[in-house]
DNA sequence: TGATTTATTTATCGATCAATACAAAAAAGG
DNA sequence: CCTTTTTTGTATTGATCGATAAATAAATCA
């Protein structure tokens, strides 16, 4: 299909980076359509026929930026050898992602739009649900420790992930503002000071 | 002054109070001029008039908000009788205040405008100056406690406060989420988890 | 009373927002 | 060649943004 017809004079997987990149540092509602095509080096007109809408532009953004970007934070969570360190390496890989010279600071899902009536309604709760999800998978993870019988039963899954995720959350604001690499890493230890306490059975 | 001309029909105290509101739901660039003259029951020449600009009035909606609104999460770092009730009682005044029933979700400090240039970059800017102090008050109370004698000199403030901190502005996130009281207040537990290993001081 | 002062209402202002109409340009099919 | 298809650049579209101009209304002062 589309083998007839003018040419695209862009590389679409480049302007969809650069637009990417636009929205991490800008969010969706402060990323205009005149920033957007500056920064993508193309017209209006190209960017719809391209990309159909902002919404759908920034759906792709979002998208390209899970795969390209959020790898280094969420890898350790499948690749940990123990619970402890998939969220130490989670937590780890996040100070680093944050932080990265030539690249925005935070994260682009916590970042990207937190009012619900900005622009995009839909655009907000895309986010908030791949928030939402976070914690699921954070929560997963605890639940397969306490299957292989590395954590105990009786320990909360869920209100660590809700920890855990709190705090790579808030390091989005913190590098935000200018924390510096060290910063990070050491509010990621800061929360793995909590591990052996959060993860020891109570008695109750 | 100001005693002749006309009188102005609305109340001054109210209008900001709503105008606060509104800032707080929708963020500094997502309440516009209609919504805030709409939720103030004024004009936008009333608006102006009375305070100046939007960001004028942005920024008195955040003074209002210190006043009116983080009391009851900041009284605790001052009234606490040790650093860790003083930390405890922060976090856990964030959880019943992020929760509020009929207040917004989260904190106007951290939600209000976080990208730079959206249309107030010099918003943007008074909000984060106001969250690396809150840095710096916490990290305070924690020199106060060495001072004291109730915690080692070996241990690093600037890193705690920053946890802590970070742990509080994610609250927010997760508070727009939709988080529950009970999550906030299970998220604060886990925080305070980390507090002995935190504050012992360390052989190195 | 009339003059002065301030707030109000109405109706905009130019700028910018996201999104398109339109016609010229560049390719393939016949 | 001519037709078809798709992209391009240019110029706008109506809506909304933050902010005002102008005229009227309601108070005090002389």
């Amino acid at each position: 299909m589309a083998d007839r017809g003018r040419p695209r004079r862009f590389d679409r997987e480049n302007a969809l980076k650069s637009a990417m990149v636009l929205f991490w540092k800008k969010g969706y509602a402060g990323a205009s359509l005149s920033d957007l095509t500056a920064a993508m080096g193309i017209n209006s007109p190209s960017l719809y026929a391209a990309f159909g809408s902002k919404e759908a532009l920034f759906r792709e953004a979002l998208a390209l930026y899970g795969k390209s970007e959020s790898g280094e934070i969420w890898e350790p969570i499948v690749t940990g050898r123990t619970a402890r360190e998939a969220i130490a390496g989670f937590l780890h890989g996040t100070a680093i992602s944050f932080t990265r010279p030539g690249k925005p600071a935070g994260c682009l899902v916590v970042l990207g739009a937190l009012h619900a009536d900005d622009a995009g309604e839909a655009v907000c709760g895309a986010l908030r649900d791949k928030r939402v999800e976070n914690v699921a998978e954070i929560s997963e993870r605890l639940k397969r420790a306490i299957a292989e019988g590395e954590l105990p039963p009786s320990i909360d899954c869920d209100a660590i992930a809700s920890f855990y995720v709190t705090v790579q959350q808030g390091m989005s604001i913190q590098a935000r503002d200018g924390a510096s690499r060290e910063t990070l890493l050491a509010i990621a230890d800061g929360a793995m000071a909590a591990w052996d306490r959060l993860t020891t059975a109570e008695s109750t």
